[in-house]
DNA sequence: ACGATGTGCCGGAACGTTCCGGCAAAGGAG
DNA sequence: CTCCTTTGCCGGAACGTTCCGGCACATCGT
């Protein structure tokens, strides 16, 4: 049980070392308080101290250091992030969290990312696309943080807030236009998961189907799907039920991975059978033809969670708020040839 | 310049408020010190009194606070973590992203993105995929951080420690196997962007074009092209060289995103052209056909940047350290039917 | 003249850790 | 028995920040 080889915890005090709030009260000739209230812009200091310390401040390099503050004061400027890893939606996430992380530099606000169940020291937390049956996000809301979810949660606790969009409405809408179209027996090939956004998917394709009286023509895959897997899925649609006349895909990439099999199975997309997608993605845009999709706008999804977190904190915004996010329905060849 | 609402800044003394060492110190009867050794295994402590210590944390619930430890010791136990932002690349970027989350995780180590230049107080740096002429780049690279890069940095500064792959030696591989299966004349859509991948794939394909005195077929794309920008760049090519029988994508994604110019240029892939791309994604196996790629093993990065930096910080590994990532070829239906 | 009010600034405690330098007791060598 | 070493533990300072509660001085109304 022998010590540790002494590491020297004092600053180095070569001109390398960061600037420490005493140096900046010593080079501006005042007081630790004075320069911390001149900073801050709290308390009460005259435009010309506040000026001198700022020069100093700016002068000596002066970075405030982050753990003192926030063994201070609690709050760490911090929020940590929680994405799914599925790579089949990479693009999704990957947008996700740049708008997370975007907004939260705005916002002055680090980002740690959380994998395992280990939660971070933060302020609050952004849980993307949560699924209940997963223990690392039930474990993440009853952490006692205030959490925004992206998407609303199915699980038993209630997260502080929640951005989500309005997934009915946009595949009515696409829904809609098929029929518009002139597809009489539209398929769904449904994710097969807990997520809040594909049960609801689901839900008002049925409802859908049921309004119009229709048939309905469900498949489901489970979610994080390999295209393979997606492809036998719509190969033995298109085989039990030729009557298919379009085809919408919920999961992220599905639309695209699917097309090769449409194909070998006769028929043409865009003309004898209308394709879309729940989820655009760069693989929509080029795919050949380019795929009618639903823009989940994820980016802005990122940025509004921060948003919504930060108006939480400063107790701007009541907990319990519940926003939604306009998706748009962007239509291409596939459905419109 | 008035004050702002006092926020009391002591933790609240009820039950819900995390343990502090000391009310572990307290509950077991010792001091903080001897607290403080038993659970960091510093000193010399009984091991009765390890035991107590450890019980009574476990019984409180006890979490060292990481602010009042960093504040302390001067370390963050948090790395910082840069990535470029392009979509076409999400997967990779993502499959990276979650291999540095996990290693870290796995060394108790917190990540936090960073998207600005603005650096968050870490231990160390990683940058992926860094651009010498990225601004923000060159910014963090000069931070005084110890940094690691995921593929070497065609800059000024020296990168504390780099893991790179061996892209000379799998293109080569590569172009070795189109040549086998037949291909005279290869051409290599290449990214033009300053990255050292970017560079050495270039240079490869000049220097096995040169070795086998076959006439270089050359184009350049821009790194982070659309699609469409690729596509008519396939387009030309097989228009102005119609002699080109196989054809290599350096940019990820690019490959699967020409196929369907390849085809209308009436080129069938796999028979009389030959197709690969030098990094796999979902879209390279999931084409139709199979497009034959390199493994990058974005992940695998991922976690050895992870590590190494942490020997580096560990001072077990010394500066300057480099290192290869081993990567795969796999060969698909594009290149062997 | 005097108190009241406001302005500008500061001393110093506190946040929760780590760890230096002790000190007392026990054990061992002579 | 004495002297020395080892073992087990602890007091308290320090890290850099925030902010409470002051204090001195100026200004102003009466």
């Amino acid at each position: 049980m022998r010590r540790v080889p002494a590491r020297n915890p004092r600053t180095p005090t070569g001109p390398g070392a960061s600037a420490t709030l005493a140096d900046v009260a010593r080079g501006a000739g005042v007081s630790k308080t004075t320069a911390s209230d001149a900073l801050r812009g709290h308390g009460r200091v005259s435009d010309a101290t506040r000026r001198a310390v700022l020069d100093t401040a700016r002068r000596l390099g002066y970075t405030p250091n982050r753990s003192a503050r926030s063994l201070r004061t609690s709050v760490t400027d911090t929020i940590a992030l929680h994405i799914p890893e599925f790579l089949t939606s990479a693009e999704y996430y990957m947008s996700f969290v740049f708008g997370v992380a975007e907004q939260a530099a705005r916002a002055g606000l680090n980002v740690t990312l959380v994998s395992s169940g280990r939660l971070p020291q933060a302020d609050g937390l952004i849980l993307c696309d949560p699924m209940p049956d997963n223990p690392v996000v039930d474990q993440l809301m009853t952490a006692g943080l205030p959490v925004v979810t992206a998407e609303r949660y199915g699980g038993d606790s209630r997260p502080t807030g929640v951005i989500w969009s309005d997934h009915e409405t946009s595949l009515t809408e696409l829904l809609d236009h098929l029929r518009a179209r002139g597809a009489r027996r539209p398929a769904l090939i449904a994710s097969d998961s807990a997520a809040d956004w594909a049960l609801t998917l689901q839900h008002t394709y049925d409802r859908w189907c049921a309004q119009h009286g229709v048939q309905r023509l469900l498949r489901k895959a489970p979610f994080g799907s390999s295209p393979e897997v997606l492809r036998g899925v719509v190969g033995e649609l298109l085989a039990e039920a030729p009557e298919t006349d379009a085809i919408v895909c919920a999961a992220d990439g599905a639309a695209a991975a699917v097309l090769p099999e449409i194909r070998s199975a006769g028929r043409v997309v865009g003309e004898d059978l209308l394709l879309a997608s729940c989820v655009d993605s760069l693989a929509m845009r080029t795919a050949e033809p380019p795929i009618t999709s639903i823009d989940l706008r994820p980016r802005h999804m990122g940025a509004e969670c921060v948003r919504l977190l930060c108006e939480i904190l400063a107790g701007e915004t009541p907990r319990g708020t519940t926003r939604t996010l306009a998706i748009d329905m962007i239509v291409r060849a596939s459905t419109d040839s």
